[in-house]
DNA sequence: TGTACATCAGTGAACGCGCGTTCACTGATGTAC
DNA sequence: TGTACATCAGTGAACGCGCGTTCACTGATGTAC
């Protein structure tokens, strides 16, 4: 391995990576806003403007941390869903056999929260307030859709196999709401929109708890949250018909 | 009015005024992180040393202006409820007669929205990631948990009146979230712990899909959101028996 | 009603700190012939 | 295989900036007698 590439290429791509992992290091104790170059150099023993050799700006620096936590996070709950038997995995089409949809569906989410829980200024950085100034380029989209997809993935599979209840209460879009829940549809043909528009709201209540739980509003009433944590995704799931 | 007040104190309590409100503007110019007594000294004129006779830190203001944004949302949520007719207004009796659960619902949660998108960087400051370094004390509890509080009001007459369905089909808690739910339950005999377990869910849901619609994570699929919102605003309320 | 003293708002200078970014430089690594 | 040149990583100094907080001070406002 490592052929064509020189010494210098390696050193780079080693000397970038430390810089990330160093940067990361310092986000979990200081925060984005917090986040400093001329800090991190220091812990490298660098000088502050070696870095402009690696990253052009802070913000581009941040803009790294932020694909990287995605992917973290995106990472974490796919392999959730392996591990609990499924076998839609993404980009993995092997090992079939019997899976739990409900089983998998709970992983997922546990496994959601736990990288939440671990990597709280990571997960600041991503579901938190904006960083002021900071403007999120078009890189960040692909990552930060991981987990959405997982659970379009997740349906549909189970949607396929005929394992999800009917929703026949659940409202069918209409107007601006059904065009938008149509790009859905396109990611996963035979869906059914009133699913999707669920999916969507469950989406929202899976990161609205994490970031309650994370940022203290649950001090006082639900906390520690293992429990609520667990009815929630378990009548989330049933109201998109899983069961 | 103003009786038994000295010219000193009457300046006094309006310059502590004037120094909020130029903050709160700055706020939102700026996030939370980027408030500086010194810019708000400079706006307002003084020296920024003359700050420390009316807030003893920079904490000590950013505690202020985040019980002012709880505040503010809190009346806002709680004058929609009224605005809609509903007779169980917190802090006044009268003007009963005949209100729709659901219609106050439905203003309650536009209410949250829209004060929300009015003041996006106050709310980013209570719902947003914590600012770091700084301990949220005591007296942020009480403005914190209006709006729950209205939430349980609302679901309280409701059932009283009989209007709310039974929820046979949600999970009664049990073990520690039965303990957790109870503390809720106190504050409104008679309500079911299945339901009030069902509200928490929904408060977290309400508020992770605004801060999902203000941190830009609805850009590309329910962006705008209005519909979106009123639609997942329509299915909680049938998700707590609310139709 | 008038005077003597106490309270307190606002000043201005200073302390000590950290930050992002630029730039001309040196010396080591890599490439072409 | 050896030499001449080009590339590029890292240095060190500097620019220009902003911040929170402390402290001795002055002068105006308030209070007690």
């Amino acid at each position: 391995m490592n052929a064509g590439r020189t010494a210098r290429e390696r050193a780079r791509a080693e000397l970038s990576d430390e810089i990330k992992s160093v940067a990361r290091r310092q986000l979990a104790t200081v925060g984005a806003e917090g986040l400093s170059l001329r800090a991190v150099s220091r812990e490298l023993g660098m000088v502050s403007s070696a870095l402009y050799r690696y990253f052009p700006s802070r913000d581009d620096l941040l803009t790294v941390l932020i694909i990287d936590a995605y992917d973290a996070l995106g990472e974490a709950a796919e392999s959730a869903a392996e591990k609990s038997g499924a076998s839609f995995a993404v980009g993995k089409g092997e090992a079939a056999g019997a899976w739990d949809p409900l089983q998998t569906w709970v992983a997922v989410f546990s496994a959601v929260r736990a990288w939440a829980r671990a990597n709280p200024q990571e997960y600041a950085l991503i579901y938190g307030s904006p960083v002021l100034g900071y403007q999120a380029p078009q890189t960040t989209v692909q990552p930060a859709i991981r987990v959405p997809l997982l659970m379009v993935a997740l349906l549909q599979q189970a949607h396929t196999e005929g394992r999800l209840a009917a929703l026949e209460d659940a409202p069918e879009p209409t107007g601006v709401l059904a065009e938008q829940v149509a790009v859905l549809v396109a990611l996963a043909p035979g869906l059914p929109p009133r699913l999707l528009l669920r999916m969507m709201i469950v989406w929202t209540q899976l990161f609205g708890m994490i970031s309650f739980e994370l940022f203290g509003q649950l001090v006082g009433s639900m906390d520690p949250a293992d429990e609520f944590f667990d009815s929630a995704t378990r009548q989330m799931a049933a109201f998109v018909g899983l069961s």
